[in-house]
DNA sequence: CTTGGTATG
DNA sequence: CATAACAAG
């Protein structure tokens, strides 16, 4: 079975750069997108999904704004929108969805961005640690879970081109590093680095400023975080570089897994 | 001596497009543009003037908003801007730009578009009475006097592709129609029509929508209008549709006078 | 630098 | 339908 994580930057963008083309290349079973910018109703009407597949769009209430959706070629089942905690109980910024598809649960998660100002910073922060608290309950769980996205934060010094310039920069500070380094004390697996070691720098997003795409100066942001049960049936994790260059400015992470 | 009027729709835009290009075709003394949609800080760095000339630019407050600029290539003299009236007396909208050239004053204009809300059609009509008032002075001189510009609206049924589908759109009202026949009335002469005479339907702007372009559904709302001094120098004036194709969606018209 | 929305024409 | 500003990332 494969499961990828991709921030699409807008799927109405990515569909004009051909994102059927990783579609067909890729042939994910189940596809976690981030940021899609769109409503159902604005989906190009010439446009139709892979074959044989559905999708679970969750939008943003603002127009054009973030937005996740999952898109599965197996049954899909939806478990719910947004964590039900008292920061955003509707989830207004569609930033949760979560799905079952057979034995395996999948928590698609856009986590705010902290960059533009520091009154979003504070919400990012406040949304980790409700994130962290509903994420918890699935540790313990004998499905396969993987809880997934774009999380805007680079955990270590090889998740990031230039760890010393970026030490005071949101998705970097230490105290977003160290809430990382808890998750996964708690229990959660980064599968990707699990799989690749941790050694290799590898990245996931690249700004569209200057020339960081070109120079791989880059941030490992899209994680594929899994539980005990995850990290078992864990056959390979990696990052396609080519779609962050042909389509977005986020590359798809890719998981294959042993079917049960 | 060759005078132009041209709007030309973001002149940033219309930079881009190659406006040079029509700069070095046409080869006039005096360009008075409209619609230049810029302050003189946001133009390019890498762009400069044709050579020997010299611009005077009068933007609107709002960014990226109307504002009228007028080029020459002989000396040129400021004599003013806006209408000095109460509706606007600091033409905080860049609609109105005075300039003399030796013997000849020019009159710059970008009279406002009433399509976007009824409101905007009040401050038309409101604009084009305090206008009207304010050239009827210049009507008498002894200097050669041109007003032009974008005066969005069409005069005659010849001005127009279709006349009776457009009876009550903004810029073909019967009373804006009557308003500019008034204005004739008064001693002004619409330069173009009576070089070309009454019934030539020739445009000098097409709607973006649709195949306006294409099929040659235009209107001609860029005039160049003329005292008594300015007729009898009158040589011809055309319209330049490649420039309403290449650059901008209106055309520049031009004009040709006896040197004095 | 890029997405998408919006105002204006 | 196009220009340009803007908010957001």
């Amino acid at each position: 079975m494969r499961i990828v994580t991709w921030n699409v930057n807008g799927i109405r963008a990515a569909i004009r750069k051909g994102i059927d083309k990783f579609f067909d290349k890729i042939d994910a079973d189940v596809w976690m997108l981030q940021e899609v910018r769109c409503l159902s109703e604005q989906l190009p009407k010439d446009w139709s999904l892979p074959e044989g597949t559905e999708m679970i769009l969750h939008p943003a209430e603002k127009k054009g704004y973030s937005g996740v959706a999952t898109i599965s070629r197996i049954e899909m089942q939806e478990l719910g929108r947004g964590m039900k905690g008292k920061l955003d109980p509707q989830d207004s910024e569609g930033r949760v969805l979560v799905t079952r598809h057979n034995d395996v649960v999948l928590v698609n998660t856009y986590l705010p961005s902290g960059s533009s100002k520091e009154e979003r910073q504070q919400y990012k922060e406040t949304w980790m640690d409700q994130w962290r608290e509903f994420i918890r309950p699935l540790l313990d769980s004998d499905d396969v879970v993987i809880v997934a996205g774009d999380l805007n934060i680079a955990h270590t010094e090889n998740d990031i081109w230039n760890p010393k310039g970026n030490a005071k920069s949101s998705g970097f500070l230490p105290h977003e590093r160290e809430w990382f380094s808890d998750l996964l004390s708690e229990g959660w697996h980064d599968l990707f680095r699990e799989h690749v070691g941790p050694d290799e720098k590898i990245f996931s997003w690249w700004s569209n400023r200057g020339q960081a795409r070109a120079k791989d100066r880059g941030w490992r942001i899209d994680y594929l975080l899994g539980n005990k049960a995850a990290r078992e049936r864990m056959k390979s994790v990696e990052i396609d570089r080519q779609g962050g260059l042909e389509v977005s400015d986020h590359a798809p992470v890719i998981l294959d897994i042993h079917s049960s």
